[in-house]
DNA sequence: ATAGGTTGTCGAAGCGCTTCGACTGCGGTG
DNA sequence: CACCGCAGTCGAAGCGCTTCGACAACCTAT
């Protein structure tokens, strides 16, 4: 393993210079720093990681903790996942994945022992346990998500509940009078999770606003489990035309389940999805959607934190636009 | 933040009795454990990574390297980087997330600076360049995968050429004699990703030896590739009456197009997936499977590692036996 | 009683890096 | 022409931890 020392000797200059080269912190001749690159590279020199933590207290490295569970949307993590991770490399950090397991634990672990430099949070919740620690700890942060309460915290988050108002706007403008939400798993309200709750006010508000009526029903994903909410919602509401669904592993089981009760889309009932795009396009029905954007989520993060981790950057809230696709899934609602 | 130094002053100790009851290195009286061990609850101690990487040259850190290509199967990766972290933990270890983007860079990287004690690599190529790299160090690594040359190297993975065998075995047993491969996208097969490749040896082969006709088409995901694949399968060979599919992504596509063609499963033609278990089961129809045990090849990627960072474990080829179960989606072949 | 082994604890020497203050020349200024 | 300031470099002092050798206290076997 070679060395600071081992570079310095090898360029005939001192230890300190080397340092100065690579970080940059003091002006160094352009020979001398050429001398010291190049060395380097001949070399194959390559700071150690744990020294340059213990002598700048900065680790370089961001925590993402993502959720355990895995009744939530998973591939939406993924890219949210590696857009992080992508984002953060050409910034010089790494990237630590810690997993929901822990809870609060994690977020003392990180901040306590250095590992990390900032922490990046999904799937938060409304009143989510972490926060506190989070606000108490001089470590930046950003949730990907927004609880209920959000001062002296930095969020970004899809605006969920404009979201919904979009859904139903869209419905509505079609002629719909009677629309179902198709949601996520029951767990996923019982937790509180943010973005669920949130879709589901701009829902309810906005068919409140508009004098529709809406049946809000969370659905396990799967075959059977969205075959037993179908007959439910035809038997209460036998007229329901529009449908709204935030549950990926709903979909494609709604679309079959809409054919064997011989209702076509978008003929006799329109969908909208809320999910990424590229699910939206691959359906077996080309579906209007509102765009999860994961990886701009993923991307802001990260440059929220480096712009706190170089002293720039303030908390803020970031609310990013949803934006409303019409593809082949919503038509006008049928004659009554 | 809390340092070894201020627990020893707090329990009356000297720091290297800290840090033995710490790590159980040396033999500590009872009454001097349960001493330190309250000072450093009550303080709040977590000892610095940094710091202790540096003095032990041990990050207890785990890179995993996962693919930055989206045309793989993100649910997979997911579930096998989550089994990975949750593994991790409770041996110590955390884990960084390194993209493929870096490429070999980021195994110079990794072990040039330390950063992490040990890899696991996925999306492994049958000449992945990386491996090279891997032999030439004293780095403890695993693959997610299984490369053509495996001297030298712990690998762990499914199958699948067995996968391949058992999936035309249970076609052919059901009187189906004309098969079609529903493959990867065309890039999977272009950069000759192990697992895709051995799949369609075992396919291949066992159609061979059971004197089956089988037709392989890689497929991009979603309804339209999806859509013309189909059809050029049936214009070629119209008496097809065995799928198996290997890409998530086009498996709801195939069972809507079947429909459409007036083809009934299992009535008319029988599927075969190979994908995690939950998927098969929730699927429109529940599907006849080969499960990818995506939790079961990250848990053992990481005993593997910790057995090795611990001085046990040897380099080994990790085969897991494919298990297929039957479901709704096969039944006998029609009668000619 | 004495040599030899255990057990429990301490002090000190690093691990490889960053960073601060100090120093040396230099060119520009009054 | 003496002086100041600055660019460029160096030496040394840590950062917080692990680990080695030393040592005291005790126990056992002779």
């Amino acid at each position: 393993m070679v060395t600071l020392a081992e570079v310095a000797q090898h360029a005939g200059v001192s230890a300190s210079t080397v340092s100065y080269v690579l970080s940059g912190k003091r002006s160094i001749s352009a020979g001398t720093r050429q001398r010291v690159e190049r060395s380097i590279r001949e070399l194959g020199y390559h700071p150690n990681a744990g020294a340059r933590a213990l002598a700048s207290s900065r680790s370089n490295i961001i925590a993402l903790m993502v959720p355990l569970r895995t009744d939530m949307y998973v591939p939406v993590m993924m890219e949210i996942a590696i857009a992080v991770a992508t984002t953060a490399r050409p910034h010089g950090y790494d990237v630590v994945l810690l997993t929901g397991e822990e809870g609060p634990d994690a977020v003392r672990r990180v901040t306590g022992s250095g590992l990390a430099d900032a922490m990046i949070l999904m799937d938060v919740e409304l009143e989510d346990e972490r926060l506190p620690l989070l606000r108490h700890t001089d470590q930046p942060s950003v949730l990907i998500g927004l609880p209920a309460e959000t001062t002296g915290l930095t969020c970004v988050d899809l605006d969920f509940t404009a979201t919904g108002t979009l859904c139903v706007q869209h419905l509505a403008g079609l002629g719909h009078r009677d629309i179902a939400v198709i949601g996520e798993a029951p767990a996923v309200y019982e937790r509180h999770t943010g973005f669920a709750e949130r879709t589901l006010d701009g829902l309810r508000s906005t068919a409140r606003e508009l004098g529709l009526r809406l049946l809000h029903r969370p659905c396990e994903g799967g075959y059977d489990a969205m075959a037993l909410t179908l007959s439910r919602i035809f038997d209460e509401r036998p007229g329901t035309s529009g449908f709204v669904v935030q549950n990926e592993s709903a979909i494609e089981p709604l679309l079959a389940l809409l054919r064997q009760w011989g209702r076509a889309v978008p003929e006799d009932v329109s969908v909208v999805a809320i999910c990424p795009d590229q699910v939206a396009a691959q359906a077996s029905v080309r579906l209007t959607s509102v765009a999860i954007p994961a990886q701009e989520m993923g991307r802001r993060a990260v440059e929220h934190l480096v712009a706190k981790l170089d002293g720039r950057g303030k908390d803020e809230v970031v609310l990013l636009g949803p934006e409303l696709t019409v593809r082949a899934s919503t038509g006008p609602a049928p004659a009554a």
